[in-house]
DNA sequence: GATGAATGAGGGTTCATTCAT
DNA sequence: TATGAATGAACCCTCATTCAT
């Protein structure tokens, strides 16, 4: 009789709410494969129901179209990012941070896929408001964690306080994009464009380079 | 009576080429704007074909299939990529043709639609192994006159003789489309991300940080 | 809590093979009409759908190309041959039970239909080896049926034992079709085609004319 | 000055008959070979000039419209089933001419081809009127003159002057069709076949058979 | 007479989505 | 909830045909 009533079989509409997010988890799963295949636009709601073990209509009781399956999938693939965060922030310097995300991104398999997905992410941004939208507040989402960061090693004493945070965090990321931009059709020396990147990223966290700033 | 023209086909109506070809043009400039308005998926060859102002029977006697329109469309543009070196070239240093570059892509318009076009053709080439190997092409042939022009500095004695020409201009590349990602949705303040952008261009030419290349 | 159905996929709405059957028919019976008033390839799937009440797109659930549905109903409709036999099989005599068969295929407006049908099947045959492949089986089939038919009437002591019922049987069937054949532009007189068909069929079964078999 | 100029550069409209007519069989030649491929309905028109190594727009100058040139072809085709009978004719018996053509029938291999167009043109016939028309017309003209062969025969005391002409004539070709229906989808065994067929012909001559007639 | 160039109408097929169960 | 079944609109592409040269 209380209102909160979690038992499987309740007479509440709401059922399980917890199987309904698994379910929306194993779509969204399934719509990652095929989006990561084909693209937004090519990947059909047939395609990405099969891949995820599921009906067509089934699919549609959890995301009303497909644009909004999109929508789910961008929001929730961009707040992954964050966990590159962790990682960068767990390692000696931040520098080396970096430099494992630039390996990561290299030579990860699933880092890759989740480049190429971002391309398409991005591409998709960039004629679709609502998927602007999402990316942009994702990418202030970053950029705020990442100068975060910047600034706590500032305090720190590692990094030099001269340096604009916020602003260094963009050009980071904007720059690990890039990156994976050559990974998508395969460029010819991958490991050789990671070390010159790495000097790169060095370059942008010494004084003389960032001292205007 | 005379032996001339035994042909199985007598004279008709004699092949223009340049009208094909300009024609060609038209489709071409047709096509850019409705992939670029919609992806190249999601452009539906009948949208092409009005935007060109051309039956879509017509668009097929000038392209094969709309993947090949595609192919064609990415080869052109990314063509059109090495005029941007002259621009580039013709600065009084080159340091200066890259602020300048930087400053084109973040604030001209046609440079901007064509940073998006950029992106869905690298997201395409991420899943199309034909897109990519016109990408690939085209990003060597692009690093190739781009390091060339830097070789060229060097010979001048204006950049740094132990900077590595082909991997900076691999990591330059990289970077304008690292550039060109952050405007697909629109970032926050573009022109200070630019500035940002112009330092780390000229740290790259810095020795110290090239010093291990 | 019990351990009852850890399936994937939960119980949907049920399958029903017996309404699915059913459509499946009710759309073999639209191409049918169509195939035979267009034949083959002049009949479209729009046309086909809308003459069997049903959407384009249903027809697709069904069938997985036009193709398909050719072969099926060429399949189908061969299949029907057999009960052709029973026709002739319960007629007091053999000759008979031929001679009944060309009045039908002479003159019943069903058979007529069958035989240009069937006439749009070999003509398909001669050109598209899936459709010779069904035609070939269902000829055989109905070459041993026949045989059978025939051996039992030798057994019977009705027909000459000293006729080959195989080959005899493949030469009425071949015959048959060379009177479908007739129908199709319209005859002079078809009656009297069809009596000296059955004169033929007669001497098909003289042991003079059978004799070095 | 005379009002027949066969001269190839006249300036009156008619040009050079003899090129017209060398190119119309040229045209009719390539349609013969798509329509023995595809189908009346199957082969287009750009194939069709393209085997016969002609404009598309210059076969519109010799055939107004599709349809008339599959009338023209089967016209033609249907003419050329006369020059069989002189085949027949001067076999010592007509059972022995009779027996060539079967022969013909199952082994030549442009017989084979001219049973699968004649079969087309037959299923064509059976949904239109115009080409039902033309086939009825060659095919009472065949039979006419295979029943003038027979009379003859009768007349000379080789045939049995009780059996009738006519509908003998009708029979037999309706036979052969039968035979070239089979040999689309490729039986089992031509050669029996043939043989059984020969008994049969041999069988429609003997007075026994045919005494009702 | 012969060709290149062009097109409206339609081809088979798939799409995102809905409804009934 | 989850599925089978259904559909209108649209997809890419090809057709028979015409017109200008």
């Amino acid at each position: 009789m209380s209102t909160r009533s979690p038992q499987p079989s309740a007479l509440g509409r709401p059922a399980n709410p917890e199987a309904r997010a698994q379910r929306r988890e194993q779509i969204l799963a399934g719509a990652r494969a095929c989006f990561l295949r084909k693209g937004f636009h090519a990947a059909s709601t047939a395609e990405i129901s099969a891949e995820a073990g599921v009906s067509v209509a089934n699919l549609y009781q959890y995301f009303a179209t497909k644009e909004e399956l999109v929508q789910a999938l961008v929001e929730e693939d961009l707040h992954s990012d964050l966990a590159l965060l962790q990682m960068v922030d767990q390692a000696p310097t931040l520098a080396e941070g970096l430099e494992r995300t630039t390996d990561l991104v290299i030579s990860d398999p699933d880092m890759q896929d989740y480049g190429r997905l971002r391309l398409e992410m991005l591409a998709e941004a960039a004629r679709n408001p609502a998927i602007a939208e999402i990316v942009r507040r994702a990418d202030d989402r970053m950029v705020a964690a990442l100068a975060r960061l910047i600034e706590r090693r500032q305090a720190n004493g590692e990094v030099d306080p001269a340096i604009a945070p916020t602003t260094t965090a963009r050009l980071l990321i904007s720059f690990f994009d890039g990156l994976a931009g050559r990974l998508a059709f395969g460029v010819s020396d991958p490991e050789e464009l990671a070390r010159a990147a790495d000097r790169i990223i060095l370059a942008a966290f010494s004084t003389t380079a960032a001292a205007k700033a």
